[in-house]
DNA sequence: CAATTTTGTTAGATAAATCTAACATTATAA
DNA sequence: TTATAATGTTAGATTTATCTAACAAAATTG
């Protein structure tokens, strides 16, 4: 079993995979808030427990077995955020912290309770997969809001980043997962983008922030 | 802030304490399954940060702050505990081991969020009761069964001892907090008592059993 | 009350996860 | 294409929580 430091070094290994699965260990160090040293003791251990591949000044990458472990604690964190969310009633900026914690818990009908209550849902509450019972993720390619043009409709379906500012950013907006866009307009100079939705008839989002908004285009 | 291994200790020391607030390093040895100068060196670490009182050789007693630190964790398990079983459908034997690991969440507002939701609950599914918030906690002095007579009627309010294997021995016979029982009789030899309730009309209870389970007295 | 048993302590070792300082390799770029 | 920068490794130290072996104090008991 891993422990807890391993499991958020598998963790970070899988968000930080390229095409290649490959992670660079000054990546992993930056990610982890580790020094490099750290990361090289720690990349031996997590080979010879076999949860990953490491050859000397390479990058590193998951084994099929390191890969799965990552994905089910990934699905551990996910149920948890939306348990939290959809059951508890917590705002989706407050729950990241304490999922991080949850997901280390080790009581798989704890998660398969939570599963079940909310009806087996797919999505977290900032739109990102939940990996199934296999560890297998079921990737969706969203649009970023940043590659829309003016005139079309989307909706807003994922964030590619869930730190509480940007939510709270968006709370205050009164933007959220679902919420019917019209982009009204793109400027050219900074790339912004005016939308309108809801009670909002010209809102303007800053490139910073569309190229966090994943959506769906309409029609 | 204790580590999650002093928050183990912590309670265990809370729970071992005798009328003098006294806890020898022995028992503790027992009850946290390490060596003795495991905790000869962990008593001097509590110490150090301020959690209990330790001299050579004598045993050791927890400051107020201590106690108040470990009625803390002690809530948060009860707390759980009575989450898992009346918000997620758990049985009272199968969430020990689950509210083991949730208890070191540090998270107040999860705790918080479950309390509203239970309407804040005064004992666990075992009838212990849950320290406050201020880590206060209103013991009752329940009986123990072992210490009835025949003819009385009593109500089964709590237990004190909830492994897994005598819960299930409850289980097995249909006994549960609140259920109402008649004492028969009581048997000299063995103190082994014989009890009426619900459709159960004969059933024999031994001493072992007797001294685990704490009662009200009707009437 | 002296001998023995129980309880508690010290010393020193180990494993996990981290660090800094120094060095080595690989990548970049003048 | 060699100098420099960036990246990665080694060596050795530190902290936390644990252990065993050896010893010391306190409690029990004949």
């Amino acid at each position: 079993m891993a422990s807890q430091t391993e499991e958020n070094y598998l963790k970070s290994l899988f968000n930080l995979a390229n095409d290649n699965n490959e992670v660079n260990i000054s990546e992993l160090a930056t990610q982890m808030q580790v020094s490099m040293p750290t990361v090289n003791s720690m990349v031996k251990t997590l080979q010879k427990n076999g949860w990953l591949i490491y050859e000397k000044y390479k990058p590193v990458t998951l084994t099929p077995k390191g890969k799965k472990e990552a994905a089910l604690i990934i699905r551990k964190h996910r149920l948890t955020e939306m348990f939290l969310v959809n059951k508890m009633g917590f705002g989706w900026e407050e729950v990241h912290e304490i999922a991080e914690q949850v997901e280390h818990i080790h009581a798989p009908k704890f998660f398969e309770r939570m599963d079940e209550m909310m009806g087996f849902p797919t999505i977290d509450p900032h739109g990102s997969p939940i990996p199934d019972k296999q560890g297998r993720i079921q990737e969706i390619n969203y649009l970023s809001l940043s590659d829309c043009k003016a005139g079309q409709t989307v909706i807003l379906a994922a964030l590619t980043n869930s730190s509480t500012e940007f939510l709270e950013f968006l709370n205050s907006r009164n933007l959220s997962l679902g919420t019917e866009l019209k982009i009204l307009s793109k400027e050219a100079y900074d790339q912004s983008i005016v939308v309108s939705y809801l009670d909002h008839s010209s809102e303007t989002l800053s490139e910073k922030v569309c190229d966090k908004l994943l959506v769906k285009l309409l029609e």
